[in-house]
RNA sequence: GGGCGGUUAGCUCAGUUGGAAGAGCACCUCGUUUACACCGAGGGGGUCGGAGGUUCGAGCCCUUCACCGCCCA
């Protein structure tokens, strides 16, 4: 017997082994069956489970449980990748803790190796979180993007890119994490607003005495390294001082003022300073006008042995402040403005971003951005919400090289190795690289390696390939690359989607996957990004451990429309979670009832209506679920499931079976039960791919009695029933039982009629159908609306109370029960609103142009509408006016 | 500055090709009817952000404005 609820806590980890032990999340090797592919965005190696993983997970899993049961070779591939700078600062943080170790003290081989025995231990938690939410990929082929067969693939890539010229090693402004002392890429740059000043300096004009030019900026301390000041060409009140040359105070350096569309008239004073080695717009404006480029910062942001003397060594914003009053002491601080602007800062160390001259490699980008752009124009990848792709096409249009060097140790070391003149030579291994070596050179020679990483996201846009195999042709690289779908949210369009999308169809010349799912943001309840500092994080374990896997689930499902950002709110959490229980509990009474599953029962071959009936129903909801999972329409499909288990299977057939379970007709228990426990078992099925635990304990519980369970619910078969179940018939007939039964219960309630009176219902005016349908389903029918009993009659009763089904009029003599004034009220009222609408179609039918223009079927509608309602109103007029002769 | 999205019931949100405004939660009334009070029955509640326009007909299409959010400069 089951219990009255479910105890996920107690439960959920034992199906989860189960499942895992059972094999059931390999994909199977079905002969003939189509394969679907599904790789997991890699999570961090460092990271724990937050609210987007739950949201990304969850829909994933839903598409790789629906598609195993749908009967597909379905493999989710997972695994996690290396995150370079995270993991190492993870590290360098704990040596730190344990004994103020530096990783320059270790040096390089012993930290890898200890950054592997933190891998080990502590590495990978989100693992263990994927399990709790019920994720079902497959453990048994996990990856990590610095495994063995994955690091060979990335240096493969890098040798064959680097023979083909897009990758090069290159001078130029990278962004320069002072704090890191890395290079990172443009897209881990975060830009933030900050209330800063705007300083105004005077730079004196060689040779005209006593004359400046005033140049604004929010950055004093580059001054150093200024080699230039841009005005705008068409600038009058510069004009005269293009070609001339200021002196830079502090320094005493020549340098020249050049006109330059750079330089904004509107911005400042119009003159700007020019800083080629520490800025990006200046570097251009340098390279156009051939300036200096001159490096003032050491790899700490400090100043170095290009500036005077007195400022060599300060730290940078130690050293604005002394230029800043340097500078007014000379009497050269025209002013000071506050002034709002943008700063870069380290998506990981949070520190202002240095732009800063050095040798990185880099990708040529736009060059594998061409097929990536075509691919989608052409529809050979689909972003689904569609409008995405327009964010995918504006980065990809403008697309920039890509720094792909990191000045890490965690990572993969690029292979590149650089003989005695500099030389380099890129292979991949270092004996190859010693051989090509000696054929240059023509003897051997002392070869020293690149010491930099590559950018994590570098094996991370081989994931789909690289997991399964590549470079080698293995059969998981045959049977399901080009994957199916990629499910992520936007703010990864960049980072990955477009970067696999480059070097899949690079390397493997077609799309790594056929649809990318942008799902939604995770919101908190108040619409705000959840965020720690804000400290309005939720966190699904907890989640997880207050309401079930399952709730959490089937809210993120539920709440997952296209093209909205879910605000994650708990009552609805709540809600999902009584919905679960309303499903157990439904089991109970079926349980309860002895409804088990007869061996080879077939639901095409009941005979009661009821039945029939609630055949078509499922057969609507197995399609409702199917099409919204098919169009990631995830909200519609939950949508369904909710409304058919909860006010379909609950509300009504659970109900109306009981007369049938408690009644003497032999045949018709029989047929029942095993009716119940037939479509008891199809919401299971259609359930699980959202709520999976509370699913598979059902399956088993109720699989004690009654035919012998083939399989665990993971392994089931999605169903296919063949010739439809869809009886237009018994849902007509059924659906005029419930608006029946509602009407009744309707009038009931608004005349305060005691829940516990039973009262005689007639019928005038039924079609013969309709009567028919009235004695076949009397004992339902007398049971929900709480009547006596109900028969057909030709007068109406004094004191009688009317309601209308179709041509029927329903009345209920309550004429010593019922509040007569309640009632008249009742009337009024529903005589104004049938008021209201005769009113309304009355305006469309008088309307000659509708008449003329809109097509016949509406034309007609309105007519039948019209007439229906001014019968009605006849009706419940004479209602009316019998009861006010009563009163 | 460029782009994208949003504004529908108290709250959170659906709304397929334009043809009678929906759900969940909350709220109110009634109810221990043998699966379930994490429940049942019933009910109230919306000038679909504002203003124009197209149309016989607009939550939906067009124009414009307002406010909110995000991304990129």
């Amino acid at each position: 017997m089951l219990d009255k609820n479910f105890t996920p806590s107690s439960d959920e980890a034992r199906l989860y082994k189960e499942w895992e032990d059972s094999g059931a999340f390999q994909s199977a090797d079905r002969p003939g069956a189509e394969n679907y592919c599904i790789v997991i965005p890699p999570p961090n190696v460092t990271g724990s489970l937050h609210m987007g993983h739950a949201l990304n997970n969850t829909i994933q899993d839903i598409l790789i449980r629906f598609e195993r049961m749908r009967g597909k070779n379905a493999l989710w591939q997972v695994g996690m990748d290396h995150a370079g700078i995270a993991t190492q600062m993870v590290v360098e943080r704990q040596l730190e803790a344990e004994g103020n170790v530096r990783r320059v003290d270790l040096g390089r081989e012993e930290f890898i190796k200890r950054v592997w025995d933190w891998k080990k231990e502590s590495g990978g938690a989100i693992t263990k979180q994927l399990r709790r939410l019920g994720a079902s990929c497959d453990w048994s082929r996990e990856r990590f993007t610095m495994d063995e067969g994955l690091s060979k693939a990335v240096v493969k890539v890098f040798v064959q890119l680097h023979r083909e010229g897009l990758i090069y090693k290159d001078k130029r402004l990278v962004n320069w994490d002072p704090k890191l002392l890395t290079a990172i890429s443009d897209l881990e740059v975060e830009q933030k607003e900050i209330e800063g000043h705007l300083w105004h300096f005077n730079y004196p004009v060689e040779g005209e005495d006593g004359a400046c030019i005033t140049v604004a900026t929010t950055r004093p301390e580059t001054m150093l390294g200024d080699t230039g000041v841009a005005v705008h060409p068409d600038d009058e009140r510069y004009k005269h001082l293009i070609g001339k040359h200021v002196i830079l105070p502090l320094v005493g350096r020549r340098i020249p003022i050049v006109a330059d569309h750079h330089a904004d008239p509107e911005q400042g004073s119009g003159a700007v300073k020019i800083t080629p080695a520490h800025d990006f717009n200046d570097f251009e404006v340098g390279r156009r006008h051939g300036l200096d480029v001159i490096n003032i910062f050491d790899e700490r942001a400090h100043l170095n042995e290009n500036v005077p003397e007195s400022y060599r060594g300060m730290e940078r914003y130690e050293a604005r402040e002394k230029i800043v009053a340097d500078l007014k002491a000379l009497g050269l601080l025209e002013k000071v403005e506050e002034n709002r602007h943008t700063v870069p800062y380290g998506d990981r160390s949070h520190v202002v971003i240095e732009p800063w001259l050095t040798d990185q490699w880099y990708v040529n980008a736009e060059t594998l951005a061409q097929p990536a752009i075509k691919a989608v124009e052409e529809g050979a990848m689909k972003f689904v919400p569609k409008n995405w792709e327009r964010t995918y096409f504006e980065w990809m249009r403008n697309i920039q090289p890509w720094c792909i060097s990191r000045q890490l140790w965690w990572g993969h070391r690029i292979p590149a190795w650089y003989g005695p003149d500099g030389e380099v030579f890129v292979e991949e291994s270092e004996v190859a690289a010693h051989a090509v070596a000696e054929a240059h050179y023509g003897k051997a020679v002392e070869l020293i390696r690149d010491e930099d990483v590559l950018d994590t996201w570098f094996s991370s846009a081989l994931w789909p390939f690289s997991t399964l195999g590549w470079p080698d042709e293995t059969p998981e690289l045959q049977n399901f690359f080009p994957t199916d779908v990629l499910v992520t949210g936007f703010d990864i369009i960049f980072f990955w989607v477009a970067r696999m999308m480059m070097m899949g169809l690079h390397l493997k010349q077609e799309v790594p996957f056929h649809t990318t799912y942008i799902h939604a943001l995770v919101r908190d309840e108040k619409g705000a990004k959840m965020s720690k500092s804000k400290g309005n994080v939720v966190d699904p374990l907890k989640i997880i451990d207050e309401y079930g896997a399952d709730a959490l689930r089937f809210t993120l499902a539920a709440m997952a429309a296209q093209g909205r950002d879910i605000k994650l709110s708990m009552a609805r959490v709540e809600g999902y979670r009584n919905f679960g229980t309303k499903l157990w509990n439904a089991a109970r009474f079926c349980e309860m009832n002895e409804c088990m599953r007869g061996n080879g029962f077939d639901p095409h071959g009941v005979s009661l209506k009821v039945n029939l009936w609630i055949g078509s129903e499922v057969e609507k909801a197995r399609d409702a679920v199917a099409l919204g999972i098919a169009e990631y329409k995830f909200n519609e499909a939950a949508g369904a499931l909710y409304h058919f288990v909860w006010h379909v299977f609950c509300d009504w057939y659970v109900e109306f079976i009981k007369p049938v379970l408690n009644g003497s007709d032999e045949r018709a228990i029989a047929e029942t039960r095993a009716m119940a426990a037939w479509v008891l078992d199809q919401i299971l099925i259609l359930l699980h791919p959202f709520m999976p635990f509370m699913t598979e304990e059902l399956w088993q519980r109720l699989g004690e009695q009654g035919a012998a369970r083939d399989t665990m619910l993971i392994s089931a078969s999605w169903p296919d029933y063949g010739a439809t179940l869809v009886n237009e018939d018994a849902c007509d007939e059924m659906d005029w039982v419930i608006r029946l039964v509602s009407e009744v219960r309707s009038v009931r309630a608004e005349l305060n009629v005691p829940a516990g009176a039973k009262v005689t219902l007639l019928v005038k005016d039924i079609s013969a159908d309709n009567l028919m349908r009235l004695e076949d389903h009397m004992d339902l029918i007398v049971r929900q609306a709480r009547l006596e009993c109900a028969k057909q009659t030709n007068s109406i009763p004094d004191g009688a109370v009317q309601a209308m089904l179709d041509e029927a009029a329903l009345i209920l003599p309550l004429a010593d029960i019922m509040d007569l004034e309640k009632e008249c009220a009742r009337l009024s009222k529903e005589i104004a609103k049938v008021d209201g609408d005769i009113g309304k179609i009355d305006a469309k039918l008088a309307n000659e142009k509708f008449l003329s223009r809109a097509p016949d079927h509406v034309i007609e509608e309105q007519k039948t509408r019209k007439s229906d309602a001014l019968a009605a109103r006849t009706r419940l007029a004479d209602a009316l006016s019998r009861l006010q002769g009563v009163g």
